[in-house]
Order: structure tokens, then C-alpha cells, then sequence
DNA sequence: CTGAAAGCGCTTACAG
DNA sequence: CTGAAAGCGCTTACAG
């Protein structure tokens, strides 16, 4: 009758090995579900590891093991508050890490010095085996720097020189598909109200804006950049309605500038969408109940999630296959991969609609 | 000349011992600033260490110390998107953590079962040291599950039989001023649009509601209880309106779905403040900036989760001191102590005025 | 004040 | 197919 004791203290492999009557390195083996165990001895030995409620030491494991099973993702404040993708996104990559024993350590530094520190911290003190890197700006130095680093990382979009293996979700579509809905309803004067510039999804969004007003034959200097919070929006939605000639459509590039857009429009007792149409981008649960309900723009920031978790592991993975214990080559040069998303979706409701002129519909239809 | 060399691997502490020619031993004493290491070679050491870029390894101290120097979070996916408390909160533990050489885990359960095993995970794996608990419910079976697991643990909030040791910032103070600020304006029907009921906070804001406007002689069935979503607050502000003798104002139990009421209201012509006034709760950037500007209740989420942070490292200090190699003992036992944060305040904007109705003013000044 | 040694709980070549 | 042993990189009593 083995095992008939109780352990007072967390059991190690150790107590199974005793109680299963085998060696430790056996219990080790078993439980990996590694060969060089007859599957009789296997069973015994996860029994009594189930029966002790043995559970492997996460520390001992990343000593032994060279790897802390767990990936970092740092945030700066404003953004982690700011930005609905993060919810969903966040819980579509701990799906993932979860069902692969892996942990999510969650960082906040304050500015981008401290990102960067801590992203060093991380890696050397072996809390990590690889990083997400988000919100990428134009001309980021931190793609390179984590290659250097010999941090295995991906990136959260894609950046333009793509050292590091990336997966992105087209926004443009989205920002396309909405210009091109107002221009087909009529209206010859869209607007844009723009996120920070150096930011890429930023300055993309406005890009594809300007690139389809353009196309469209309109005017293409009815743009201001703000910074994706409601003040910001407020702000330049002001602005563009001061003007002379103000446009007819304002395209914004989220949903919070384009709701505090509309507050300011109906200020002015400007009627949305009688006079003034709106869209904004990333479909809140808030959009759909506004009055009127908000046209959006919707990516799939779970999948996203999922995604980018995914391959992540599976970097880290062929890193550390391909020997991490070489600095004279970056773990990255494995097999850089870019994975390409659903693009984003334009949800049509009721904020848009003709423009107000006398001026005749050039529907295109 | 010693140190004359290059690593190509991780240096370690036999690396720095070797360089600053002394014993294993003492490294670790000189960079734990303990006493035993004369202070011309401590400093030698810390030379070295510096020079050769050495950081310890956070598994090996873990296994050693029988700390993970980390301690998690678990939040379910809903929670964290629809709060805009989490973000600051966040921002505050997390400055702690990092001054305290400590690291967040973040988890991200489907369900209450998953969170449990969870922190179950955590804990048995040791990837923790403590975890918060958030989103407090009625009955909650939490607390005493993770005291009798004997992970140290504080709760956000308080709960009535206070198991574990916590800190809590009073909501109830904000949403009485906000009712007694409509009694104030002459409404005598007040109503209230709740969260969950099974939440401690979506009750307590209920409970306050209901008493001030007891207290106030005024009626107390004018309410409803919603989740905290956008559709939520939308369906039960126009069950509210539909009523033979709707309020005149009504109090919600956060900004979204006070948001999504004021949609609402627009949607049937019923325009804020003049016919219906509103009160929101969390002070979100966007609140300032509708039309009008919600008035609502603001808390200071990221000194919360400073004094979170710093709770519960001293909490699990007090436990490992106390002896956490004993289950017989639970570790909380130590001692339990209430923090309690400056309260809730009301932040007054443009969505309250008079009530329309002929009805003589009661203010009473 | 300092050094040599054991130990934390795993994994993994390496012999049998 | 299995077992004994070394090693991961620290910390910490314990002798000197």
C-alpha cells in the first residue's frame, strides 16, 4: 500500500518518485510524456502525481530548462487606457498562451526610455523568453534594438524594414471602404481627423484617406491630426468646422474622436448625419447605441490575439531550436514570417448620409 | 588587469566572483546588501557585476528563495474591456511593482471556473507570490478559497466578512452627492440605472441611490438594473422613459451606459438636461467632452492600485515571515488590514438642470 | 569578516 | 527500457 502518507508541504517530484517506487529522472519523463517509459510505469506515475497534486515547480523548470515559459508585453499608460482593441486583443493572446503553459507579464512604463528598460530588465533576468512590441511608430528603433538584444519578439504590425516576424490586420481597408461610401453618397468635401502621425496605424489610416480623396478628385487638405482622445477629437472637429467651407463628412480615425465630434457638431446644432456625416474606427459597444448609431470600422482584435500569441511561441520555439546561445546571430534570423489578418470592415449604421448642398449627386453607381 | 575578457553567454555569478576574485558567496551577500562583505570589496563587486552586465536570474532566485517576485491579476475578458478603471489601476500597480522588483501576471479567464484554476495554477506552479482580487461579488466564494489555499491575497474592495486584507475607495460618497445634487435641483423622481447585482459595487451603488432618495422622501421603485454595457444601459433607460410617469433624472452606475441613455433620450426628443437630467459614474475622458458635458463621479483608480500594490507585497512579506510552510496556519492570519482611499467625488458638469415640470422647487438650501 | 558547501526542484545527457 | 548523477544560477546557514 504506497502513498498511504500525507505531505504537509508542496510535493516535489521527489514524493512522486518515492511513492511510485521509481526514479526521479522516470517521473520526469513520464510526465513530459517523453520515451523511455513503459506505459504501465507511465500511468503509475501520473496517478500518484495526481493523487499528491503535484505540480511541476515553475521556477525549477526555467532554471533547468533555460526558458520562463511567459512573454511580455509592455503599454504606456495613455494607450493601455485609450484603446478598446487592447481588451479583446489581450484576452485572444492569453487563450493561447494558457493553453501552451505560458503567462503573460503585462508591463506599464511611464515613457519610452522606461519601455525600453524594461524590455531589457525582462530579457535579462530571464523573466521572458520573448516580447510583443505594439503600437509601432514611424522610424521605431525598438524592432531593431530587441534583434540586437537577441530578444525573440514580434511585432504588432508591420513595420516598413520588417526585421522582426510580424502579424497585421489592414486597416486600410476599412478607412477605403468608408471614403468610398461617403464620395458614393454624394459628398465632395470629406474630412479627416487623424491620430498621432508617428504612429503607423495612425499615419496609415490618414494616408489611405488622403490616397482615396484623392483618387476621388476631391479636396485633400481637409485634415487634422490629433491624437486619438476625445479632447483631441473635439478639438479638431472645431477646427475643420470653422473653416469656410467646411467639409461634409468627417472620417475619423476612432470612435472616441468621432463621438466627441459629434457632441461638438450637435454644440453647434450642427445635425448629424442631415449635415454633417461621421464614421469612426474600431466598432465600441458604445458606437452602435449612440444617436444616430455610429458607422465604424471593425477589425477583429481577438483573432488578433490569438494570432500574434501564436506565433510568438512558435518564434520562440525556433529561436531556442536554432541556439539562442549565440549572439553573433540574432535568434531572429531563423525565418522572419508576416502574417496577414482579415482586413478590417466597414459597419455601416446611421451617421452618415447625403450631404446637405444643393449640389447634385455624383453617385457612382 | 583583471576582466580583461568577453562573455558571449549570460554572465553569471561565478563569472563575477572569478573577475573580482572572490567566492560565490559573497557576490550574492555584496549585491543583497548584506551585511559580511567589507566595504572595499563590496564595492569591487558591484564594479564587476556592472562591467560585465551581470543581472540575476530571476528563475534561480525564484527556485532559491521560494519567491517568484511576482503576483497576478485575473480579470474575465468583459470585465477588462468595459472598465475604464483598469487601465489607471493597472498603470498604478504596476509602478509599484516595478519600484519593488516585482512583475504583473495577467490573466484572462473565460469564466469563473477558469479563474479559479487559474489562480490555483499560479499558485501551485508558485509563478506568484499573491494575487488581487477584483470585481468582488455578493457571497463571493474567493476570498476564502484563496485563504484556504494559503496564497497571500488582498482584495479591491471590501468585503463584509473580510477574510483577507484589502483596500477600498468608498463609491457610495458619489453617488449620494449626485442624488442629493438632483433632490438639490427639485426633481422628486430620481431613478437609477445598476449594474450587475451581483457585483458588490453594482449593488452598493444601488443601495446608495436608494436610501438618499428614501431619505428624501422620494420614490424608490424608479430603478433598474442593467450590466454595465452600453446596450444594457440603452434597454433599460428606455424601459425608465416608457413608464406612465418617467423621472425626471436618473443616475447611472458608470458613463457608458449613462451615454447610452442620453442616446436614447435623444432618440425620442427628449433632451437632456432640459427635460431629463443624468448622472454618470467614472469620469471617462470622453464624459467631458458629450453634448452636454456628463456630470459624473470620479475616483482616483491609479492611487488605488498604488495602495494595492503596496498592500499586498507587504502582505506577502508578512507571510513569508510568518511562515508560509504552514498549512495548518493560513498565512493571512497574520494580519488583516483595511485601507480605505479618499471617496468618490462628484464631478458637476452640463447634464443636470431644474426638472421641467410646473412643479414648485423644493430646493432646499 | 570570508569561503566552501548544500540546497531549491526540476531536466537531460550518460551509463547500464 | 531504466537509474544515478550532473547541472541550471542563485541564496544561505555553517564553519573557519
Amino acid at each position: 500500500m504506497p502513498g498511504g502518507q500525507r505531505l504537509t508541504r508542496r510535493p516535489t517530484i521527489v514524493d512522486v518518485a518515492r511513492v511510485a517506487q521509481v526514479s526521479k529522472g522516470a517521473v520526469s519523463f513520464a510526465l513530459n510524456g517523453r520515451p523511455g517509459v513503459a506505459e504501465h510505469t507511465r500511468e503509475r506515475i501520473l496517478t500518484v502525481a495526481a493523487e499528491l497534486g503535484w505540480r511541476p515547480s515553475a521556477s525549477a523548470r526555467s532554471l533547468s530548462m533555460r526558458r520562463a515559459h511567459a512573454v511580455g508585453l509592455a503599454r504606456q499608460p495613455e494607450l493601455l487606457g485609450a484603446d478598446p482593441f487592447f481588451p479583446p486583443f489581450i484576452a485572444g493572446v492569453e487563450t493561447v498562451l494558457a493553453g501552451r503553459g505560458n503567462v503573460l507579464v503585462l508591463q506599464v512604463p511611464r515613457n519610452a526610455a522606461a519601455e525600453r528598460d524594461g524590455y531589457h530588465r525582462l530579457a535579462a533576468d530571464g523573466r521572458v523568453d520573448g516580447v510583443f512590441l505594439s503600437d509601432l511608430r514611424v522610424d521605431d528603433p525598438r524592432p531593431s534594438a530587441l534583434a540586437e538584444l537577441g530578444l525573440p519578439a514580434i511585432t504588432i504590425g508591420r513595420t516598413p524594414k520588417s526585421l522582426l516576424s510580424s502579424v497585421s490586420l489592414d486597416d486600410r481597408a476599412g478607412i477605403e471602404d468608408a471614403v468610398t461610401h461617403l464620395v458614393a453618397l454624394g459628398h465632395r468635401r470629406i474630412g479627416h481627423v487623424a491620430g498621432q502621425q508617428h504612429f503607423l496605424h495612425g499615419r496609415a489610416r490618414k494616408a489611405t484617406w488622403r490616397r482615396v480623396v484623392r483618387a476621388a478628385g476631391l479636396p485633400t487638405n481637409l485634415s487634422v491630426t490629433a491624437d486619438f482622445t476625445a479632447s483631441g477629437g473635439a478639438r479638431a472637429t472645431a477646427t475643420l468646422l470653422d473653416l469656410a467651407e467646411p467639409p461634409t463628412a468627417i472620417v475619423y480615425a476612432n470612435d472616441v474622436m468621432a463621438i466627441a465630434g459629434m457632441a461638438v457638431a450637435a454644440s453647434r446644432g450642427v445635425s448629424v448625419p442631415d449635415q454633417l456625416s461621421v464614421t469612426g474606427f474600431d466598432d465600441t459597444e458604445l458606437s452602435r447605441h449612440l444617436c444616430p448609431a455610429l458607422t465604424t470600422v471593425r477589425s477583429d482584435a481577438l483573432g488578433w490575439g490569438v494570432a500574434a500569441a501564436e506565433l510568438l511561441l512558435d518564434v520562440i520555439e525556433a529561436a531556442s531550436a536554432h541556439g539562442l546561445a549565440r549572439p553573433d546571430r540574432p535568434a531572429q534570423s531563423a525565418q522572419v514570417v508576416h502574417l496577414e489578418l482579415p482586413p478590417a470592415q466597414l459597419v455601416l449604421r446611421d451617421s452618415c448620409a447625403p450631404p446637405p448642398s444643393p449640389r447634385p449627386r455624383v453617385a457612382r453607381r
